[in-house]
DNA sequence: TCAATCATGTGAAATATTTAACAAGGGGAG
DNA sequence: CTCCCCTTGTTAAATATTTCACATGATTGA
């Protein structure tokens, strides 16, 4: 957060900067080392002066003339996003998604390490999984300041969520993110983001239907 | 869309509509019959204003000093939105996440039913899972209009991601969810839905950092 | 039947976000 | 060094969305 310069930032403008990393990436393997934000915009399906507004909420990043280096645009992006760092991250529920997830090798690549897995079946807790070994959700208060985590994942049933959101309160976690389709109640200063892929789904069939009238 | 009433719909009103599916479905459950836009507003973290003029777009659904009907209200959203049928769905790259999605039976209950498996890995094609035989996707071609596939579910690795588009549009498929975190390039006239957890990730990540100053 | 009550549906006001337009400034050719 | 070109950063205008405020209409009980 090194040059952060505006006051409220726009959700949609993180929703964005993700885009613009994801982008930013592929250009650069591809080999381009310098990028105007018109050609970025083209690439992300925006206004060009929408990414530039993006990014002054968060400093100068660009060199008037030439356009954006994109290596060091990333860099840049991460760090104001406050992903230029490790998080490490508590997975309650070992279930179908939740084991989708703690075989995605991305989470690491990406900066968020699964350090710790928690579920409440016994025939799942001590077994190993992905080289993590599965903890009742009880030992989360006392392993979640041992081992420094900071975001709690809650992939358990949705009548299970507010129980893990529970524990990671509990427990002092700082952020959470929900992939069970249910509303939890935590503290006002805890983060909460909800995972739901039928928000998609439903958008894209209303998408059909509207197109198709 | 028995009774659309008004042009242009905002993106986030469709998502707001999913989330007050998913709330009323639960009070439903515990045995709420009707409901004031003011105590859903609460359940859903919205201004109630915010609930009557997202559902004015689509018609009258309330009576007024009573409040809405739960059951007659989700019907009406779902209808609004064009989920109160089975959308037939094609799921290519049968990995990890692919895996995850055709074990996971709420796509069925939620209208949203995944009937045909495509693979390019020659290991997977013929073999069965989830009682659907993975089936190379140059087939889906072919298969698409027999089956009446509508829209795609791309799960293939990001750099895949344009051939298994580009598979979808050749056969017709009228909208596609795509998990892999790669932009792909489609007909305007196909609605594209991008599902990328780690915007998530990194708007928690923002806000604990904000919040940490 | 009528009045009192209550929560919807909606037009108008307040905010917020996006887009357009351009002044400011870096880089390179001559 | 100067001029010209190019693209940023930013201010201002245009849109879009959210919130407020209240008239409207359904229901209930006297
Ligand atoms: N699988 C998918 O593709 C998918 C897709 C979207 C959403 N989801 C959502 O993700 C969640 C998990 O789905 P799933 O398919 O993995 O279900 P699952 O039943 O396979 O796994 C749930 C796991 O949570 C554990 N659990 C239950 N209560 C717990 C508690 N209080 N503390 C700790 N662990 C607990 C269970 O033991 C089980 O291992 C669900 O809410 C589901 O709706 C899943
Ligand atoms: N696993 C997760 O939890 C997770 C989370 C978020 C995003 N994703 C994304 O989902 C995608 C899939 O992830 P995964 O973990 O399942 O990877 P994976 O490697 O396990 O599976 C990819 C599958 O796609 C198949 N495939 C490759 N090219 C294909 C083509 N042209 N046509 C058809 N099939 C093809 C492969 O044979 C393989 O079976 C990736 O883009 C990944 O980034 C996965």
């Amino acid at each position: 957060m090194s040059q952060m310069k505006s006051e409220h930032i726009p959700k949609a403008t993180i929703g964005r900067l993700a885009v613009y990393i994801q982008v930013l990436e592929n250009l650069l393997r591809d080999g381009n080392d310098v990028i105007s934000s018109e050609k970025l915009a083209r690439a992300c399906s925006v206004n060009s002066s929408q990414i530039r507004k993006d990014l002054a909420y968060f400093g100068e990043f660009g060199v008037r003339g030439v356009g954006y280096y994109v290596q060091e645009l990333i860099t840049s992006i991460k760090q104001s996003l406050g992903i230029d760092r490790i998080w490490k991250c508590a997975l309650i529920g070992v279930g179908n998604m939740g084991a989708a997830l703690l075989r995605h090798h991305d989470f690491e690549k990406r900066g968020f390490h699964i350090a710790a897995a928690f579920d409440c079946d016994p025939d799942k807790i001590g077994r190993e999984f992905e080289s993590l070994e599965i903890v009742c959700p009880t030992h989360l208060k006392e392993q979640a300041p041992e081992m420094g985590l900071e975001i709690g994942i809650i992939t358990t049933p949705p009548d299970r969520a507010q129980r893990a959101a529970n524990h990671l309160v509990d427990a002092n976690i700082r952020g959470i993110i929900n992939f069970a389709p249910a509303r939890i109640n935590v503290p006002a200063h805890i983060p909460v983001e909800y995972v739901d892929f039928f928000d998609h789904l439903y958008a894209i069939a209303f998408q059909i239907t509207l197109g198709n009238d």
